[in-house]
DNA sequence: TTTAAATCGGATAATTTTATCCTATTAAAG
DNA sequence: CTTTAATAGGATAAAATTATCCGATTTAAA
């Protein structure tokens, strides 16, 4: 198992991070970025492909054609990537799988993974690409 | 995907909570608990042999055997469990997977994903069975 | 001593996730 | 108009995880 995010989600962040360090180039295509961001490219591809139709990724087919940016930057947030890929569990589900686990019938460990969970969702509601793509080195 | 931890880790962690919420019951036959715990059987059954491994649990065969805690409940910690059953991946590795993620070579994410990390690692090493099992409803 | 009932551990099956491949479509360049 | 180069999307393959099965071993009861 990854961390926390699917592989999916672990190459889409990383390819989308890749970009968004290089304003300057307006499209990319899908091996190179691949390359540069160390991921398989046939499955970073298709991750790309659930972006553009969230409208976070403009695609262009043909020649000089490529990937780019469906809005600004920061105006891209973590948990905007994290939803379309993995979508709502890991922001949504019981930690311990049970599917009726609510506020008003938790399970044991309900309470506090409410509170581990709520620093998470807020720091991918707030970093935005523009803003995590300056962060680190790696 | 699950929500952090593995299946195998969710129905370890309802099977453990499940025995010490019933602390006068000796020794624990898998199908009962399975059934109680709505898992699995064979697959609990499978888990539950690392954590004997593991110490966490004894093993009795044959008639009237079945698991009991190898130590008392409040000093089983949830950490225990997952590392036993999950590994260190969820407490160690880069959130996008980058294998030469240190604080010294930080992914973009590193900063954050750290500080989410720290009261999660903190919890699980705080919360005992003990504890855990007197929570909830579900 | 035999029988019944439990875990152990290896083998196997099913499912999900990850990864690749190939053809179709699109668009620019020649 | 033809060629080249890119994504789209369906099909398929590989790998990992989840789930089951079965014979071996162990232990207590009959």
């Amino acid at each position: 198992m990854p961390v926390i995010f699917s592989r999916a989600c672990e190459y889409a962040l990383r390819g989308l991070v890749e970009m968004a360090r290089h304003p300057e180039k307006q499209f990319w295509r899908i091996r190179e970025l691949a390359e540069q961001a160390e991921t398989p490219a046939p499955f970073l591809a298709k991750t790309f492909q659930s972006l553009v139709k969230a409208r976070i990724l403009n695609s262009s087919k043909g020649r000089q054609g490529g990937f780019s940016f469906g809005r600004p930057v920061d105006q891209i947030f973590l948990i905007d990537i994290v939803k379309t890929i993995d979508g709502t569990t890991l922001t949504h589900d019981c930690a311990l799988g049970l599917p009726e686990c609510h506020d008003d019938n938790p399970c044991p460990f309900h309470d506090q993974w409410k509170r581990i969970r709520a620093p998470l969702i807020e720091a991918l509601s707030e970093e935005s690409l523009a803003h995590v793509s300056k962060q680190g080195r790696n």
